[in-house]
DNA sequence: TATAGTAATCGAAACGTTTCGACATTATTT
DNA sequence: AAATAATGTCGAAACGTTTCGATTACTATA
């Protein structure tokens, strides 16, 4: 039904060895020649077949995407534009995306069928993966890159933002307004960024000189989703100490923050101020909207995607850790409402 | 380096067809061979090489997913869900989803490679797709199936919402309340989806004898997305006409709608009840919630995957067409704050 | 008992590419 | 003018499967 090499070959009047270089733009192939094979292909609107293509080359055209089912449903905006980013970008250089979700407790043998089929060139994880993916990538050699997550004893190609210099801006943006008081909440503590977040938060609180309590620290939520963030803050307005700003992990804690102090009346940002970390879709919906950290999310699964194809064309080796750049955006939830006009 | 079925067949002292028939559970080979054959395959950890299988079998093992550009960014999180489904329903039937994004304007060549090179098995369409893939589709005999779109001259596979089933449900809801003045916002008209959602709003409306304005109708808007629904309520609300209740053509335009009685310190749902349509995640951040019809998303892109899968093993044929049933959700952009506790 | 059918296995062809080495021709260097 | 290098083209092998007869050995049917 559909043309192949051969019948390009044929209608060109060349070998099809011929026809080959030229789609490839490989060897010495005369202009004359040339043109005719690109005529032939056209007329017959050849496109070379990846299965046999790939079968010699031993290459699919196919990234992996791996990602944790319950990032995400959860984190879903933060992990979409992401894989958004990568599927793009991953166009550019003619590759598709091959996306998988995976439970967390990865049983003995579910490793993705694309590896085991040996359909991907390459593989992207983001966020939290579990171990044994990762030494099976290792051990069959196959180009890899975390986003958004690394194993701190490993020392694999990996995307992360600039967590620590993300905290630095907000409580700089807070100090600045003249917040003494301020809190931290969080979850997920197993995830890497988020323990960075929280370090980062005291850290620099003290090198700031500014007083900095364990009472005002929540970080105990298993989860980092908006109830995490509700009940964070429940505990911490509980204590009934003096908080005038709450720094919450990522937005969608911060939107619970939003929503517990709502229900308890307190007027934002006049009487407590709230920060989030991400800049997903629900920062700028919330009301008021949340001044947060912006991270660029589209732009980490391009490098990643970039970074693959380095590394499959030899410019570059695995191992590589890019870290994001981020920047504070100031909205309502710190500077209260912008006068309409 | 990895096994291949020539090693299978040395190691278990078989032929190599002997070990596809074990593989691909064909034909007749004795119990006792065939344990052979399994334990030397276990041994080796051997797993057929998808592009080899590919290229005699003519199945790539995967699906493509066509999506409007615009859309994943605009409505986001309506086609992610529907992407996520198709993801989950085809792992179960091992197959794999190949997304691409397309711009609307799909220029002479810009027909996804996926489909030029033979790389998928079946497409998937969401959203409004333009009519030269469809056609494309067609002509090469790929299985397909559109969601949340058709062309009205056609017969191809879709999935559809019952769009009319979801204003009437409503409609009813509002008029149980006891409002009377009902008005609707809506944009994007090419879709049909919209289009029906809106002509089933009068229709309804008349059908059950309530008073229609067609000042209270605003459909102009080109998009449909939050900024239109502010805009076209802004322009309802300025005519300064007698409105209780304003149905909204999706989520999206409800939170627009929200924002701008917001704006006007018009209380909801006291003095203006607003509703939307799809349930995504903004109609349960936003506050007030949002009253709106659920669409089973995920299980939309499920159904575009069982019915690809039966099309391929020619347990049903083409064109069928799918209505997926929706219920109300009521919250509290009609009803009010819930009494906590 | 002869014949047809079925079960079990195998070898070889085929799928559509890329790539390697061979060969002829032409250009460049000595 | 001879030797070498570069250019242009080709045929054939290889990639890892599936599938199509062919072959043999049984088993059931006439």
């Amino acid at each position: 039904m559909n043309a192949t090499i051969k019948d390009v070959a044929k209608k060109a009047g060349v070998a099809i060895s011929t026809v080959s270089l030229v789609v490839n733009h490989k060897g010495h192939v005369a202009k004359e020649t040339e043109l005719k094979v690109l005529r032939a292909i056209k007329e017959l609107n050849y496109h070379p077949q990846r299965s046999a293509r790939g079968l010699v080359t031993k290459q699919s055209g196919n990234f992996g995407f791996i990602l944790n089912g319950n990032h995400f449903s959860q984190a879903e905006p933060f992990y979409t534009k992401i894989f958004l980013g990568t599927e793009i970008q991953a166009r550019s250089f003619d590759y598709y995306i091959l996306l998988t979700t995976i439970t967390q407790n990865v049983t003995p043998k579910n490793i993705p069928r694309f590896l085991l089929e040996r359909n991907v060139d390459g593989v992207i994880l983001a966020g939290s993966v579990p171990h044994k993916i990762v030494d099976y990538l290792h051990k069959n050699q196959l180009p890899f890159i975390l986003i958004d997550y690394y194993f701190p004893e490993r020392h694999d190609s990996t995307i992360l933002t600039d967590n620590a210099m993300g905290i630095r801006l907000v409580i700089d943006h807070l100090l600045e307004l003249g917040h003494r008081d301020l809190a931290f909440i969080g979850g997920d503590m197993g995830h890497p960024s988020m323990q960075k977040r929280c370090s980062t938060f005291k850290s620099y609180l003290q090198q700031k000189g500014a007083p900095i309590e364990d009472a005002k620290i929540d970080c105990i939520e298993e989860h980092s989703g908006t109830e995490s963030g509700f009940a964070a803050t429940t505990r911490l307005l509980e204590k009934n100490i003096s908080i005038s700003a709450i720094v919450a992990a990522n937005d969608a804690m911060a939107v619970g923050a939003l929503r517990a102090c709502r229900d308890r009346k307190i007027r934002i940002p006049e009487e407590i101020a709230i920060t989030g970390f991400d800049d997903v879709e629900s920062s700028i919906t919330a009301r008021p909207t949340l001044t947060t950290v912006h991270v660029p999310k589209e732009e980490m699964g391009a490098a990643a995607v970039r970074h693959l194809v380095d590394v499959i064309n030899g410019r570059q080796s695995e191992g590589v850790r890019i870290i994001m750049p981020v920047k504070l955006v100031a909205r309502e939830s710190t500077l209260g409402a912008i006068p309409p006009g």
